[in-house]
DNA sequence: GCAAGGTC
């Protein structure tokens, strides 16, 4: 008789193949390692007939490491990383599967490879076929290829034995080698480089501290500074909207603008005054229609911990920990799975009966099994299997609550873990306590599991329900051509919404209205609100950014998650919401500034493109090894050179270390002109530690003369030329190079640009993007201040040093709502008050920010060409405000601004109506309309307030 | 001391 040695990724499988072929007719055995079991029992494989042993590993059962010479962090430069010679090997925990493995394969003809069907193993599969063939080349060696564990196919794989897949294993030990040389080389190199030179105050012991890098952490990481960075670069814009209402004997209906909103007032106003003039509303149309709402797809992975992460805040690695203790038990399948579709031949019958009995649930699941309700229907498919695991489903009964605690054995573990370390740490407390702790642990614990058990049975029980049903009447008015909507839902059937309890799906009456009734609104408001910047990353978003980008797998998403947390580059809220710590940002901020995306998922994906080749044969493993590990040495060779960027984001966020030997100093700090202020020091080229460029006094701080530059500077160099012009001289021509993207079109990156005042450009972009628009967008302030800090002689940007308190639209300045900006009534006051000259450059109008006097200027951009504005004469004021707003009375603007704009295609401009109520008044008086139709008091020209005319036709604003 | 991928 052939002897086979079956072979399977993990206990759990190997268990499930050999019940399934034994029809549970086996023998089970110890092998070496106590959690991988030996089952035996005679099967015949195409008439052959063979004794079966069936054994499994637990996962990859070796690694790959540097040689022995190159362990060490010390012992070579982390760029020969790249080139160090690299083994596979098992290590000391798996030696037991190992020893198990070539004792059995020694006494074995065949070896069949039951390795979950994907690359990783396949991969898994060539380990044991190495560990095997050590002992037994003559083994015949043959891959089973299953896609469930289910009778019919693993039966059907048994029979159609093939060959292994070497390109697909080739593909994973590509990957096991980049990912391996990456992370080691840019770990040693940051660790080194940063650890020593700054006091990073999130670790314990910043010695023993390590900045780790990897292909995946990072780019997570990445997602999480990006939208930190897009909440505080986020500029409030105000909007306006009109609102309708109208009450009949049925109650009253909403009815908003079909335009969304406007982000222009004047235009706002104008199309309110027309409605206000002619306010009979039309029924345009009346739509009835039935609505579905479909229950979720069958649960996979990343689905469970977003939905845990959602409905009970539980962490995505808290959540995996609980699962795999459900699953340990039996109470729920696999629960690491891409797949979100049941396969046809799964008995989904079969599950919901068992839950017919339950106290909660168990009625639904008696009508789901009652053809006569019509509740069943058959699952949807989310298009996704890993075609090894079903769905995460339940494959126990369990009727939960108190029992939870008792009979699993995980509480009693943990317990146990728990009272040991409690009572050794603190000896002294009293018994009492520690079993109170224990009892709330043990309490907490159960109710973990109860929860995500009831997450499964409701999800499962849900899937094989039919979707929720509403009736939905659209209605749409028209008022003086102007359309609004209104709409309500009536819910017909709840179905699967009664049994998953975690999704609702409200109702809301709408009055009846039919085509072409008329009507006078009960109110027509203009109403205002402020757009808002979108919320930090929750886990489940950050997991879907993730899973979009293909970070990570369902099985390791969360440790790189969990991993960010440990190396302190993130932190999570109460309502699981990312913000990066000052160490998070200040990594990415430093390969940001190289200009690398080593922090974007995009490396990622191009690695993932080149193993999808290797896996299908289009490149071989030593081609995509060579070009990849070619690319990414010359990357960190780049990094290496450039270390003086991360040297800087570091500086604004962490004091030097006394450990630091200074030799990592910017090449700033000399000369660009003498003083003009205290005429005795030299005025010197510096970069604050908030990443700005300035020239300041080297006579700081008795000296507090600055002249700071524009925000969007990317790189400062002075030059050996010298201005003709500016005095006192001699001023020296600085070589700038602006960031593309936050310049103005008709700007140049590269400016050979003059400090001394002469210089046009500079002194618009100043005006246009302010000293500080970077740090606006990505700093935070400080938590340490440096001893040889920048002068400070003018206020800096408000926004800079309060960057989380949403600052006023017109000004900037905390403290004050934009209604009441002092700005608006300062501006149009000194314009009256000094009657003045409006000749380029000529003005003598004190800046109401700062006090010191306003030029009149003429804008060079794209979108304001020709169009004039005072602006603060001070470098380092911000203050501006185009002309013609003090015109016509209306706001002064700090930027150009869209007219119509879709809230829905534009992330930043998602918004909600803060200011409703607030605001109408700005609209004048005439917020109401009177039955008949007449404005019930006070119409008045919304932009100059004389009551004899609208704002349409207000002489100020001209044609 | 470093990665990411399996798994108990």
């Amino acid at each position: 008789m052939i002897k086979v040695l079956n072979v399977a990724e993990k206990p759990s499988v190997a268990k499930s193949v050999a019940t399934i072929l034994s029809r549970n007719q086996l023998r089970v055995r110890d092998g070496r390692s106590r959690y991988n079991k030996i089952f035996e029992f005679n099967y015949s494989i195409n008439g052959q007939q063979c004794h079966m042993l069936v054994t499994s590993v637990t996962g990859h059962l070796m690694e790959v490491e540097f040689e022995d010479r190159f362990r060490k962090w010390h012992s070579c430069d982390p760029a020969d990383l790249y080139t160090a010679p690299v083994r596979k090997y098992v290590p000391e925990d798996k030696l037991d599967i190992k020893r198990t493995l070539e004792e059995e394969a020694r006494r074995c003809h065949w070896l069949v490879l039951w390795l979950d069907c994907d690359r990783e193993g396949e991969n898994i599969a060539f380990e044991v076929m190495e560990v095997c063939k050590g002992v037994n080349r003559n083994l015949t060696i043959r891959r089973a290829r299953f896609s469930a564990l289910i009778e019919r196919d693993i039966h059907e794989a048994a029979q159609n034995l093939i060959a292994p897949n070497q390109w697909f294993s080739d593909a994973v030990d590509a990957r096991q080698e980049i990912d391996l040389r990456i992370g080691a080389s840019f770990t040693r190199f940051q660790t080194m480089l940063l650890r020593d030179r700054f006091v990073i105050d999130s670790a314990q012991d910043d010695r023993n501290l390590v900045l780790s890098y990897g292909p995946c952490q990072f780019p997570t990481l990445g997602f999480v500074v990006e939208r930190y960075w897009e909440i505080q670069s986020h500029e409030p814009e105000e909007f306006w909207t009109i609102n309708c209402t109208h009450r009949s004997d049925e109650g009253l209906a909403s009815f908003s603008w079909m335009r969304g909103h406007l982000f222009d007032y004047t235009s706002s106003v104008i199309l309110y005054e027309m409605c206000v003039e002619e306010p009979t509303a039309t029924v345009t149309k009346v739509q009835q229609q039935e609505k579905l709402k479909y229950p979720p797809y069958p649960l996979s992975t990343i689905e469970l911990e977003k939905r845990a992460s959602r409905y009970f805040r539980m962490s995505s690695e808290q959540t995996m920990k609980v699962a795999e203790d459900l699953y340990q038990a039996g109470f729920i399948s696999y629960p690491r799975t891409e797949t979100d579709s049941f396969s046809s031949r799964t008995d989904l019958h079969t599950i919901v009966q068992e839950h017919q009995e339950h106290p909660v649930w168990g009625s639904y699941a008696q009508r789901l099994l009652d053809p006569g309700a019509g509740l069943w229907r058959n699952p949807s498919n989310g298009g996704h299997d890993d075609k090894a695991h079903p769905p995460i489903h339940p494959t126990k009964f369990s009727a939960g609550e108190s029992r939870w605690s008792q009979d699993h054995h995980v509480v009693h573990f943990l317990i146990l873990v728990s009272t040991c370390a409690w009572q050794s740490f603190f000896s002294f407390w009293s018994n009492l306590v520690i079993m109170a702790l224990n009892e709330f642990l043990k309490f907490s614990y159960s109710h973990f599991l109860q929860r995500l058990y009831e997450l499964v049975v409701r999800h499962f029980l849900a899937c094989v329900s039919q979707p929720a049903v509403g009736a939905e009447t659209v209605v749409e008015i028209d008022i003086a051509g102007e359309r609004f909507s209104a709409s309500g839902r009536v819910i017909l059937a709840k179905n699967y919404l009664d049994v998953y309890r975690f999704e609702s799906w409200g109702d809301s009456m709408i009055p009846t209205h039919v085509q072409g009734q008329q009507f006078i609104p009960a109110t027509l408001t203009l109403d205002s609100g402020v757009t808002r910047p979108p919320p930090l990353l929750s886990e489940a978003d950050l997991l879907s950014c993730m899973d979009k980008a293909g970070i990570g797998t369902d099985a390791t998403m969360h440790d790189h998650i969990k991993k960010l947390l440990d190396r302190f580059y993130v932190t999570k809220d109460a309502n699981t919401r990312f913000s990066p710590t000052n160490l998070g940002e200040a990594l990415v901020m430093g390969y940001d500034d190289m200009g690398y995306e080593l922090w974007k998922p995009n490396l990622r994906s191009l690695m993932e493109y080149d193993m999808k080749e290797v896996s299908v044969g289009n490149k071989s493993k030593a081609e995509v090894l060579a070009t990849c590990l070619q690319q990414m040495k010359a990357c960190f060779l780049d990094a290496k050179v450039n270390k003086v960027k991360l040297l800087e984001a570091m500086a604004i966020f962490f004091n030097r270390s006394d450990r630091s030997n200074g030799d990592d100093s910017s090449a700033l700090g000399e000369n660009v002109r003498p003083c003009g202020l205290c005429q005795e020091a030299n005025m010197v080229l510096k970069k604050n530690r908030d990443g700005n460029f300035m020239v300041g006094c080297s006579g700081f701080p008795q000296c507090r003369n600055a002249v700071w530059l524009p925000g969007p500077v990317l790189e400062a160099t002075i030059t050996n030329n010298i201005c003709n012009s500016c005095t006192p001289g001699p001023v020296y021509l600085i070589q700038f190079k602006f960031r593309q993207l936050e310049i103005p079109p008709g700007f140049n990156v590269n400016h050979l640009g003059c400090i001394g005042g002469c210089d046009e450009t500079l002194r618009q972009l100043i005006e246009i993007c302010g000293t500080g628009s970077r740090v606006q967008a990505r700093g935070r302030p400080p938590t340490t201040t440096p001893s040889n800090g920048p002068p400070t002689t003018t206020p800096s940007n408000p926004q800079r040093s309060n960057s989380r308190q949403a600052p006023c639209i017109y000004c900037y300045q905390t403290g004050h709502a934009s209604t009441d900006c002092p700005s608006r009534i300062s501006a149009t006051r000194h314009v009256q008050s000094h009657g003045m000259n409006q000749q380029n450059g000529e003005s003598s109008i004190p800046c109401s920010t700062c006090g010191t006097p306003c030029v009149l200027r003429t804008a060079n951009t794209a979108n304001n060409r020709g169009r004039k504005f005072y602006s603060c004469s001070s470098q380092a004021c911000n203050f501006f405000v185009w002309e013609d707003s003090l015109n016509n009375g209306s706001a002064p603007r700090s930027a150009p601004r869209q007219n119509i704009s879709s809230s829905a295609s534009n992330p930043s401009r998602r918004g909600g109506r803060g200011r409703g109520v607030q605001n109408a008044g700005r609209a004048g008086d005439v917020t109401f309309v009177s039955a008949t139709g007449e404005p019930i008091s006070g119409r008045r020209c919304f932009v100059c307030g004389d009551p004899s005319h609208f704002a349409n036709a207000c002489p100020s604003r001209g044609s």
